[in-house]
DNA sequence: GCATATAAAGATAATTTAGTCTTTTATTTA
DNA sequence: TAAATAAAAGACTAAATTATCTTTATATGC
């Protein structure tokens, strides 16, 4: 459903969102691995998302990535809707074009729901919202170091 | 999610299992034009399906593809599990490696519920209660000829 | 100003997924 | 038994995605 390169893109936000501020950048060296993201690509899509105004950055010694608070009013669609070509979730679940709810497939009534709620979601909340709900719940954007089995 | 092979397939068989039977055979051609799927991607997945005991065929002259009521025991994870190289729903979302409600990403409580869902219909749901639940239900396997705008 | 650190830019390579084509084998029907 | 039909098998091509490498531009601090 989503791409690497999406995925990669919003957690690396998120997590500037979280932690980096005018004062506090990030080379895409430490996002790189402090996610767990391969350097030369996440760099790529960092400066994607530069130009796109949805993060902030500067160059030479001390520099590096970050939001600013007007970075912030940003949502996640716009992140999708750089890296991202077309419309993330059409086509969906069985591959039918144009399909919806007048025309559903076997499993619409169950993937019509979520589709609705990530989509609010990723709209309507703004990163700074995201960013407050990661420090309240404490979840997570990456698993670097966390014991997996 | 689902690669665009998984989607041929499984669109494929439900459409053998709402239609066809030992004395009604649909050859690669005849599905590949109901379903608009290139002719020789899904001709080659039906060989797979075929080998994997999810569907049966006969060569020759009046030959082609169709399930039997033993082949509808199967169920779409049957399908996924032949077609697909990994677990679909894994790794999911935010991309995290062996994530879950311990370790949640900052959209873990939309996705897991329908994760849970999609995944009990596609364990515990056989392709013969699909089938029924499609001719019953009216859903769509297929928009060709239907009006698209 | 010079050395250094870092983003920016963009060329290139590898991998995976998607799709096509050709040849062989088995089955049916006439 | 011959001709026709359709699956089986597998080689091949194309496209998209993922990842790497190299070079250039710019800001910083000494
Ligand atoms: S009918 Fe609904 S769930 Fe099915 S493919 Fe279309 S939008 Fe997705
Ligand atoms: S935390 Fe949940 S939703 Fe997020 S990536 Fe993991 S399993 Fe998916």
């Amino acid at each position: 459903m989503l791409s690497n390169a999406s995925k990669y893109a919003i957690r690396s936000v998120l997590f500037l969102a979280k932690n980096s501020s005018k004062e506090n950048k990030y080379g895409a060296k430490s996002i790189s691995d402090e996610l767990e993201i391969p350097l030369h690509f996440i760099a790529k899509l960092l400066q994607q998302l530069v130009k796109a105004n949805v993060i902030s950055s500067s160059k030479g010694p001390r520099g590096g990535f970050y939001t600013t608070t007007n970075d912030l009013n940003n949502n996640v669609c716009t992140i999708l809707d750089e890296i991202e070509a077309g419309d993330v979730f059409e086509p969906c679940f069985m591959g039918l074009p144009q399909c919806g709810d007048e025309n559903p497939c076997p499993v619409h009534h169950i993937v019509a729901p979520f589709k609705e709620a990530i989509l609010e979601k990723f709209k309507h909340q703004s990163i700074a919202d995201f960013a407050i709900e990661i420090k309240e719940d404490g979840t997570f954007l990456s698993l670097k170091g966390i014991d997996k089995k």
